[in-house]
DNA sequence: AAATTTATAGACATAGAGTTCAATAAAAAA
DNA sequence: TTTTTTATTGAACTCTATGTCTATAAATTT
């Protein structure tokens, strides 16, 4: 399992694993797929398969971490800039990554088995929470939250919207649901993903235009 | 699979392989548990249980529906309180509720395989944030915002919380997390999960309780 | 008690995982 | 180019777990 990355073969191999599996998730899903469906996608020999990976799910996990760091590179650069900024530039990047694969995503963040649970309790709580559902108002003081904890919520949230979002075959585009997750986690607008800031663009305007 | 819930050996023996599949699931995860695994600690016949369920999935499903409706039994008449309502209540039944069944959760939030891509997308998009984590402020005027996208996003964020939570040893008990959620959510407090409710305790005096 | 339904053990067929190995092909080094 | 090293391959093989079936036993209902 350890690999002196040198070796073009190895590379070819690998890549060929990780686009063969992509691809097959996207069109039967994640769960029924054999090693020896992916290898044959990906047009190498069973056995070797095992010189590389010790499972399918290992291949997965490499293949996302992959996707993972695109996206982290992609946000990187945005959440360096400090004091003024276009804020809704690094969540709008967010959305924009799961438009790309999105697919993809929708297999993984819907199958049984993947993520059933998240997904399961999605839909439960939202509809208790979506009967009486009303927004909040007034102002954030400087509160003793844990930073992670704080990072957790936000995250959470994103997660639920772009698992609404795909589920929905995304209805709006990325910049418009960056624009309504900023109203929402700020609904007197000003700092997305935690990012101090420019003036959020007027809600109605952004949902009117599509 | 359709079954006449009269005859007591019926109820008897879901009963024993639901109880024994989330024992088990606490102690050793759930992936790696064989059929074999559960309708032994159900003492019960392999056989058996391909009479009640098609595999070890939908048991799973049919058990976690239980715990679902649960959950949901316990916050309606909350829910259904209109107007002035201690709003904390509901919010911190949901985290009681994670509460009671926090070893099985853990395992089913944070397992490999099971909600794998959840968590492992938590991880990665708590880094980028919290690296410049701020809140928010102002008001929240009437918006177009879909009702449903709300609501992924409320119980995304919830989520979240409880995902940190459970993986922190929940470091603080349902009622500070309902109020800090009611913070988070509102900055100036007044509704939590998206019920009218009563004024929120002040936050730094919560969170020094403990 | 009789009739009906369910539970059971054991046997069976099947699929897929993961390993091994000798032969071959390809890449890197000389 | 030649040599050397390394990766790929397919086939055979073991093993584990799935899912089905049948005849028998046990519990439940009427």
């Amino acid at each position: 399992m350890v690999q002196p990355k040198e070796d073009r073969r190895i590379q070819r191999t690998r890549q060929s694993l990780s686009t063969a599996l992509l691809k097959l998730i996207e069109e039967r899903g994640y769960d029924s797929l054999t090693v020896n469906d992916i290898t044959e996608q990906a047009n190498i020999g069973r056995a070797t398969f095992y010189l590389h990976y010790e499972d399918k799910e290992q291949l997965l996990l490499e293949s996302l971490e992959d996707m993972f760091s695109q996206l982290g590179d992609s946000i990187a650069p945005t959440a360096k800039v400090t004091g003024e900024h276009n804020s809704i530039t690094a969540t709008r990047l967010v959305f924009q990554h799961f438009a790309d694969h999105h697919r993809l995503y929708r297999v993984l963040l819907t199958e049984k088995g993947a993520v059933m649970v998240f997904t399961r309790l999605l839909k439960i709580l939202s509809q208790v929470a979506e009967q009486d559902v009303i927004l909040k108002d007034v102002e954030q003081p400087k509160t003793g939250i844990p930073t992670h904890l704080v990072a957790h919520y936000v995250t959470g949230a994103i997660l639920g919207l772009i698992v609404w979002w795909l589920n929905n075959d995304r209805p709006y585009s990325p910049e418009q649901m960056a624009v309504i997750y900023g109203h929402l986690m700020d609904p007197g607008a000003t700092k997305v993903l935690g990012i101090a800031g420019a003036q959020l663009p007027d809600l109605s305007d952004v949902l009117s235009k599509r």
